[in-house]
DNA sequence: AAGCTAAAGTTCGACACTAAAGAGTACACA
DNA sequence: TGTGTACTCTTTAGTGTCGAACTTTAGCTT
């Protein structure tokens, strides 16, 4: 019973062997996908703890910045595009508003809507993980030249366009955040 | 204060307003590989909750199959592969017993040690679930032919190679999951 | 206008995970 | 042979998230 994690490789040669029907090729691309996901969480996480933030917070952040000039959105908008509860959402906030990272205002324009800002303090935050972050990234892509990250970035993009711009309507198979 | 979701290339461009170093073709490809993987997590909840099974349960049964006959490992070792804590494993393990996924039987050649294994119900469960998700693969990587199907995965694996084999005086960058 | 409906965010109870402490076992070394 | 040390899994207390009920507001309908 070995301790040592199966390449990947040898885990679609396995999957096969129980689900003959399978496409490797898919597999693979898929399988791939998913364990760079997890190995990036973890480098990922381990910046954040020596700047003393969550990943919960960092996602907030990421979005906030994201959402450009003046930095503002609503709760519901970011839990949508995170995939959480609302109710979540409503505790992580209070927690970053005692870290001095966002701001949490009434939307003047309707009283039941709440505006969440990025501070100073949270954007210098995002600064400081990214500039911690780009050399993670980079040391990642180490091994691709610029032609073949290029091309790499044009694929996933073709992937990611599948299914961010899916409609509900093409078949249901691939389905939106919300 | 727009609700739609900033494009992949929106968001790198206010990135780098942000930040005038980044490398926007770096960013390109880590932000696709992460929207891409949130969007395939939703994705395959669905399909898991159509089954009755949820994503914790999901992983385990993965990585029991994926080491092949007899189909057995040890609790520590999935939670390493998982990131989990033991702690979370002996939970996890209590829930899917009680499923009836896996079994739970003390390590002859170490009474301290415990063997995990999978049912036939567990995969058969398996079997199931990536039978429907593979419609759903096959689906997001409709747009790609099978060149690009095979260039894409041979990327990918490179980058993989490079967080996976990670040695950890090679920089100390990359870092393995433990 | 008045009431109805839909929507946003908060509160509450349940559950899964983490960190840390604990119990039991194997192995090394004197 | 006895002891120390490391290792594996479980137990316990605290934290984060989800599902659901609730409050408040906006906008539609008649």
């Amino acid at each position: 019973m070995p301790d040592r994690q199966p390449t990947l490789d040898e885990q679609i040669a396995i999957y096969q062997r129980e689900y003959r029907d399978l496409d490797p090729q898919v597999e693979k691309v898929v399988n791939a996908l998913s364990r760079l996901d997890r190995r990036m969480s973890v480098a990922y996480g381990r910046q954040l703890a020596t700047l003393d933030l969550g990943n919960a917070e960092w996602e907030v952040l990421k979005e906030l910045v994201m959402a450009g000039e003046p930095y503002q959105l609503w709760p519901g908008t970011i839990a949508k595009r995170l995939g959480l509860t609302p109710a979540a959402m409503t505790h992580r906030i209070d927690r970053m508003l005692t870290q001095g990272l966002v701001t949490r205002e009434q939307d003047p324009d309707n009283r039941v809507r709440v505006i969440i800002g990025l501070t100073d303090t949270g954007r210098e935050k995002w600064l400081q993980v990214m500039r911690k972050a780009s050399v993670f990234e980079e040391d990642l892509l180490q091994d691709l030249n610029t032609e073949e990250r290029g091309h790499l970035g044009e694929l996933l993009t073709r992937l990611l366009r599948r299914v961010e711009d899916a409609q509900p309507d093409a078949g249901g198979r691939l389905t939106d955040l919300e």
